[in-house]
DNA sequence: TTGGAATGTCAACAAGACTGACGTAAAATA
DNA sequence: TATTTTACGTCAGTCTTGTTGACATTCCAA
């Protein structure tokens, strides 16, 4: 029966916890972001730079459409990003050959290295934490962060795993 | 000895879980903010409105220092937002009595009503995650949270925690 | 009494999001 | 074949939220 449960058991539903996580998310977030932004600021980027490319050397070849559902912005927004990516050669078009109403996105050979930098910078630091509370709490961890997503972008989540 | 560990138990610090990892933050924290958003678009606030409330109110009585500290903004920044909560009688100033360069922070009843709103909407989306995953998940989920944080910011919200 | 701390305010600016409107090329379909 | 839809780009304008810099006020403390 639910109500045989002790108050010990529920008491990750109380309010107490759940506004411990909704503070830990706002503080650990900022952490996150925080080392990838001090590189990004040094070639005069931003976040939307990095969410870029990062998915961009992900999804090597997609389309812009695709790119636009797992970034969830408007298409004016990324392609003020893109513009500067394909000025500074970071990033490179293709034209489709099925479809050639499709631009197809890579990363250079430059756009790689800095992409590099930054996961290497933004994976140190969750490096550093999934080794201080070890293999159990990672998946915990991984599954909160799934079930609070919305459900369109939990599909996207999961096909980009399993690609 | 730490080389008789196997591939498995060390399968949670691979550069794909690392990879994994930082898009579930990414997208997690979408929904995460989804939420409250849809409430604030009504009243013409932003998240940055949100932030200072949902402080407020955990720290009745705060000075603008302290919120500075824990939001990580400029005090630019702050007041243009705390301005304009003030305007609206969400938020209500007091002058230090012992020290009265201060002025100590205070939601009206109508600014605890909409932070209540937010809190509400927000923490509906979390528990529901919680629900699904059960304590163990949500232990993890905070430890992996905790140790993601700068060590001020992982300072601040202990703090938290404790008052 | 003077220096510094806490706070506020004005101005200017930038990133990054948004909407709306319009154009072009290509594919799909009636 | 003609029309519609799709994919993408671009221009213009707006909003929120962040930034710096400069300057004023208040008031505690040495």
């Amino acid at each position: 029966m639910q109500n045989d449960r002790t108050g010990e058991s529920l008491l990750f539903l109380t309010d107490e916890q759940l506004r411990q996580g909704i503070e830990a998310m706002f503080f650990a977030y900022r952490g996150f972001t925080a080392d990838p932004d001090r590189i990004l600021e040094k070639y005069n980027y931003g976040r939307a730079h990095h969410r870029a490319m990062h998915f961009i050397n992900r999804v090597p070849g997609t389309n812009v459409n695709n790119l636009l559902k797992i970034l969830g912005v408007t298409k004016q927004s990324l392609n003020r990003v893109l513009r500067t990516l394909i000025q500074d050669e970071l990033v490179t078009l293709k034209i489709g050959t099925n479809d050639r109403r499709e631009r197809h996105l890579y990363l250079t050979d430059k756009g790689k290295s800095l992409e590099k930098q930054l996961s290497t910078a933004q994976s140190h630091r969750m490096r550093e934490a999934y080794r201080r509370v070890g293999p159990d709490a990672v998946t915990g961890f991984k599954q909160v962060l799934e079930a609070m997503m919305d459900p369109k972008l939990q599909v996207t989540y999961k096909k980009l795993r399993s690609s």
